[in-house]
DNA sequence: TAAGGCAAAATCGTCAGACAAGTATACTCG
DNA sequence: CGAGTATACTTGTCTGACGATTTTGCCTTA
């Protein structure tokens, strides 16, 4: 390494390093959906090997973020409708799993409940600035980032580690949307933490029953938001 | 590669090939449980290249088929009690949503029939070597894959992509611990065959409750020859 | 002008060889 | 026997290279 890096990393592992930082970009729309992702340009840019970029991009290709196939450039993916309704079909899967998990043995997770708080916060944040583009987008980042941390604390605190496993499988896509479509702009913030509560609730109620009915009404609002941005967007091309 | 490799590859991708052979040298148990495999062994076993072996190990390792943490060997897991359960609550999970929404769309796989065909010829061949302790291994093996295919064909047919990679996170761990213990040997292969042909008669008549039932039964039956045949290998150590 | 073909460039797949860092094993000493 | 140290082994990452595949650009033809 004898070139100064464009995106410097930090003293934690390299490949962890590099995996985080490409994920946090591709996630943020720094690339952009669409955009090629080349070994070669992970290596100059951030001053690694090439191996160490092509492990890298693997990686993020496991779990969603890029899409890549033998002797291809890889790319990362915009999800059309169809692969929305599939990824929240499955998000719901894992997720209703681990809520009825939960509320069977009335457990509600420490984890969620900050993430929860931190969501609050960050919706405050957002009124607070709603006229300061700037900060808005910062607290807008950082309630994606509570709401994430939400729904993996959910199924973490299940304790199952293959749960986990295939929850981290469709996180990356599932973040990916929440970044490209920003379809959390549509609503309330506070709107999407009342939702939180209900489900933190009926766990700590004990009803599992009540527990999957508020996640999947959460999840399908949460797609609806997707959807009806993926059709705005799509008829401003139209139109452009 | 100038040397004759241990165990030759085909003529598919190197990568893939390489995958494929260690994958099933690690279900079969001819890499067993508790062993170590290494960079160095895989790459002078198969004359590759390290780093082609270590894509390959990475890969093991994202299926569950090996464990490795950073600067260690990468050892063949041996699931306990409690693996073995999280293991059948997260096969459930993802299983019960295919068979849920495979009845409720009244659709039977025609790869699942097939599947289940080739399980009864193998159940059959398996009655009928029953003296013959060579291809009784033979046919309990492809009575192994004719059940994986069963239930892999299951959820592939949901159309689902993000299920079906879900399932494959857990299907490696599934596939070792049939392979290692062999608990199928401890039914007769004809039950596992009507417990297919319920699920699939309850997909078939359109009842989504009545399919999960059966295949929680289903499953329940498996797990439990699980770890049954567990508990005998303990006691077994116990009197060694 | 548009489409097709071909060559060059770019990228990916895999390799050999090497050095550094971390872990495991063996040996020695108290 | 246990602790410490040295050595061996393995993994992490690199450089440089060659071969294979894909993409791009240019030229020719209809």
């Amino acid at each position: 390494m004898d070139g100064k890096p464009s995106f410097p990393l930090g003293p934690s592992s390299l490949t962890e390093a590099l995996y985080e930082s490409v994920r946090k970009r591709i996630v943020n729309g720094d690339i952009a959906p669409g955009e090629k992702l080349t070994e070669i340009r992970i290596a100059n840019e951030y001053s690694v090997a090439r191996p160490t970029a092509k492990a890298c991009l693997e990686r993020l290709t496991a779990l969603g973020l890029l899409r890549r196939t033998t002797h291809k450039t890889a790319v990362v993916p915009k999800l059309d409708e169809a692969e929305i309704r599939d990824l929240y079909f499955s998000r719901e899967t894992v997720e209703r799993a681990a809520v009825v998990a939960l509320a069977r043995a009335g457990t509600v997770p420490p984890e969620a409940v900050r993430a929860q708080a931190a969501m609050r916060a960050a919706a405050g944040d957002a009124a607070q600035h709603g006229s300061d583009q700037g900060s808005h987008a910062g607290a807008f980042a950082t309630q994606v980032e509570a709401d994430i941390a939400f729904h993996s604390a959910l199924v973490a605190a299940v304790g199952s580690r293959r749960l986990a496993r295939m929850h981290e499988v469709i996180l990356g896509e599932v973040h990916l949307t929440m970044g490209q479509f920003q379809a959390h702009r549509t609503t309330d913030p506070m709107n999407v933490a009342h939702e939180h509560d209900d489900i933190l609730k009926a766990i700590g109620d004990g009803d599992p029953e009540r527990a999957q009915q508020c996640l999947a009404h959460h999840l399908d609002q949460a797609q609806g938001r997707l959807l009806g941005q993926l059709r705005r967007e799509r008829s401003e091309e139209a139109h452009a």
